[in-house]
RNA sequence: GUGGCUAUAGCUCAGUUGGUUAGAGUGCCAGGUUGUGGCCCUGGAGGUCGAGGGUUCGAGUCCCUCUAGCCACCCCA
């Protein structure tokens, strides 16, 4: 029987994996919170209908991405694509509502999208995002956009760009949209098979192809900066504006347009240089401001914007190991096994993190495993220890040695530790 | 969903035109000190060679199918 083995593109976030992903958001989700956003959880499903009217039939991630399934009662349900759909609902059905706006919401966990996985892109992964709900000032996409820059500055990652456009709104996407598609039907016959379907079906799409047989045309398509409409001109100016004062730089990207059907004038993404062959985003957002009421609630205006976590994780920098014991315990015979553990359950009271280490094997194997395990300290109970009452406790990096009373452990231990943290090296 | 590449020990990889019991490094366990880690020496465990089928006297090696990963496309985080 062949064995078990995880879905495609899932992953176990090992020990050291687990560890990194968990710094990366939480460091965001501080980010986040001195800025004053606070955290929450929507559940890992949702009925089926808040994406198709949310996220667009549409788009890809509705139309073949979603982990669509029906429940015992037959209602459709849908494991979570993305996370803006069910935090706009929750905000909507909730006395989140009664709150002064801009309500400032955080969030980190996974979504789900069936797509053929790659480095970086799992049918399973993460997210980190805010989203500022209830304001329609552009400086707050500024804001958010500053959450996200910050993060990402904290982690220490670079190589990355703000890439910045406005896609206007009900009164001049429209326009714009039947301009690009004037543009384009003299020569739709000519066009590569895919970009005549994205002129179907979503004719803003067509601006990110990247097929050869369109550059040409694309390169004096109309642009979206021309056909804004006065407040949307004014909006986005005053966007730059404020990320000029948050000192963030950006690019200008008229090409860029985003796959989520409810964005609205701010669209953003941030690339990374690694990434820019698969044109893989770090993490992107925007403006929604007619959302609310796609959902069936009042009119909500809203910025926000998620990332990913494992791209995120994979492109910064490693952090620190994950915590190691401060303390092991070792049995030199099994006559010790006893005070052995209940040593280090008085020393884990104590406050000391102690692995207790009673096993079979020779006291030469338990060093060994002491050593790797990245302790500060070895403490040997023996027959002899236990007919004084003692402890010989061993300091792991210098070998130093001595007879201690339990009550002694924990004091030497901080001691040794503290020297070894700020005592050492080339002060 | 389309095309291409890959799959050998826990990990990183060798394996010569198909030819005996499939190797190295590292990691793991043990011995070299009757109770002491790191360096060194020695030994050991661990692989149905991704899965299934086929060709052949004989397949890790050739062919097919499947699965998974990677790359490009698509798309997004």
């Amino acid at each position: 029987m062949p064995p078990i083995s995880r879905p495609r593109g899932t992953e176990d976030l090992l020990p050291d994996q687990f560890f990194a992903m968990r710094r990366v958001s939480e460091a965001g989700l501080g980010v986040a919170a001195s800025f004053g956003y606070q955290q929450l959880d929507t559940p890992i499903f949702e009925a089926s209908e808040l994406f198709v009217r949310g996220v667009g039939d549409s788009t890809d991630v509705v139309r073949r991405e979603m982990y669509t399934f029906a429940d015992r009662s037959g209602r459709s349900l849908t494991l979570r694509p993305e996370n803006t759909a069910p935090v706009l609902r929750a905000f909507g059905e909730s006395s989140l509502r009664q709150l002064s706006p801009p309500v400032r919401l955080s969030y980190a966990g996974p979504m789900f999208r069936y797509d053929r996985p790659g480095k970086g892109r799992y049918r399973q992964f993460h997210q980190f995002g805010v989203e500022a709900i209830g304001d329609p000032e552009p400086e707050l996409d500024a804001e958010v956009i500053a959450v996200a820059w910050d993060w990402l500055q904290e982690l220490g990652l670079g190589g990355i760009s703000l890439q910045l456009n406005s896609i206007g709104d009900a009164a001049c996407r429209p326009a714009y949209r039947e301009a690009l598609l004037e543009h384009f039907a003299p020569h739709l016959a000519t066009l590569p098979e895919l970009d005549q379907e994205r002129l179907r079906r979503n004719p803003l799409r067509i601006l990110d192809s990247k097929e050869e047989g369109s550059e040409q045309l694309l390169a004096s398509a109309p642009r979206t900066s021309d056909y804004l409409c006065q407040p949307c001109r004014e909006a986005f100016e005053r966007v730059q504006l404020a990320l000029h004062a948050y000192a963030i730089p950006f690019e200008l990207n008229p090409r860029l347009v985003r796959g989520l059907d409810y964005y609205v004038r701010t669209t953003f993404e941030v690339w990374h240089e690694d990434l820019m062959g698969a044109q893989n985003a770090l993490f992107g957002g925007g403006r929604y401001d007619g959302l609310s009421e796609l959902l069936g609630y009042p009119p909500a205006p809203g910025v926000g914007f998620a990332a990913g976590l494992e791209r995120v994780v994979m492109l910064a920098p490693p952090g620190p190991p994950p915590a190691r014991p401060q303390l092991v315990v070792c049995s030199a015979q099994p006559v010790a096994v006893a005070s052995a553990i209940d040593a280090s359950q008085r020393l884990r009271r104590d406050g000391l993190s102690v692995l207790c280490d009673v096993g079979g094997r020779s006291l030469k194997g338990k060093m060994r495993a002491a050593e790797r395990s990245g302790a500060e300290a070895v403490a040997i109970l023996g027959e002899e220890e236990v007919r004084e009452r003692r402890l010989t406790l061993r300091r792991l990096r210098s070998g130093e040695q001595m007879a201690v009373r339990l009550e002694q452990v924990y004091v030497q231990v901080r001691e040794w530790e503290q020297d070894t943290q700020f005592g050492e090296g080339p002060a």
